[in-house]
DNA sequence: GTCTATATTCCGATAGAC
DNA sequence: GTCTATCGGAATATAGAC
């Protein structure tokens, strides 16, 4: 359906300009001549342009995990997953040229500024330690872990770290130092 | 001298606006309405908001290591300065109702829009590092430990995935948790 | 140096023709 | 549904009186 395309394109332009720009610096007159569509079309789509910014959190949370899930398809042992995550966050650095996670961004730009987006990102992160607390428990069941809470908080911090880290370094060292670390804690 | 003090309110106001609304939420109207001057006062001490920007990072870096200094004056063993590091990143999250790291957050809003941001944000958080290895160094030279360089990275890493995690959930759950790491980092 | 008034531009959002 | 034209307001910054 032409609708439901034009939509699409909305959210990706609007997508990429938010993340890279900003959603504050990013203007809706921006979006639309980017877009290649009137003003007026946009409005039907989206009520507000934080109607966009929602919609933006969604295809990036799906984004995340279709990408880890895609990255991650042949292996198998819990342990190898885990170091693929860290390789996963460093790809996403590299790409993106350091551009950073894009829920610390956005909760950073606007904060308690908009609830629901805080929220959001709260959510997000809280699925993201829930995925290594699985692969973690996995190993742990496997050979000896003394305890599965701590390493997995170790791990989800470290991470966290990490991306931060690159982000304002622009450099990848993090990322290496990370996966040299999570090693000592898999043994 | 009264130019100065006007000066100083001026910054002082702008910096908790940048910090509690983001950069670009944050007008010059409003600036000189809670400073109370008139923004010719304003325009007559600062040539642009960017300049606004360049005197509120230089602030809020002599804050941070004023800051770090008074609350560890009294202690002289590294391994509890480093604790104390933790600490104090847990008390500026408390006090400011989890509003993140003053760097971290403004690389995140205007990032590569503004180069001069970013640079002053890297070199910033070398001279976080720098102090943490510091400390490690000290340590290291009293008792035993295998990696200087290892140890620092570590600790750092875990310092900064604490604030960003405390950040979103806005809880402080992360700093007890990073210190239970680190006092096994420094046994 | 501080003030008021204003210039200029851009913002998000709406109205109505087609 | 997509378009053009435009609204009302707020943004940064400047001009000039005092």
């Amino acid at each position: 359906m032409k609708k439901e395309k034009v939509r699409e394109r909305i959210v990706r332009v609007a997508s990429d300009l938010f993340y890279k720009q900003g959603y504050n610096s990013t203007g809706i007159n921006q979006i639309i001549a980017e877009a290649d569509i009137a003003i007026g079309s946009l409005y039907n789509h989206f009520s507000s342009k934080n109607d966009l910014l929602q919609a933006y959190l969604v295809k990036e949370e799906v984004n995340w995990f279709e990408g880890y899930e895609n990255s991650t398809s042949n292996i198998s042992e819990p342990r190898e997953k885990l170091l693929a995550l860290i390789d996963y966050r460093k790809k996403l650095q590299q790409t993106s040229k350091f551009a950073g996670c894009h829920f610390i961004k956005i909760v950073s730009e606007i904060g308690e500024g908009n609830p629901s987006v805080s929220g959001f990102a709260r959510q997000h992160k809280e699925k993201q330690k829930d995925l290594i607390k699985t692969l973690v428990t996995e190993y742990g069941a496997q050979g000896k872990l003394s305890d599965i809470d701590f390493v997995t908080e170790n791990i989800f911090l470290l991470i966290e770290g990490a991306v931060v880290t690159s982000t304002i370094s622009k450099q990848n060292d993090s990322f290496d130092q990370v996966k040299k670390i999570v090693q000592g804690l898999l043994p």
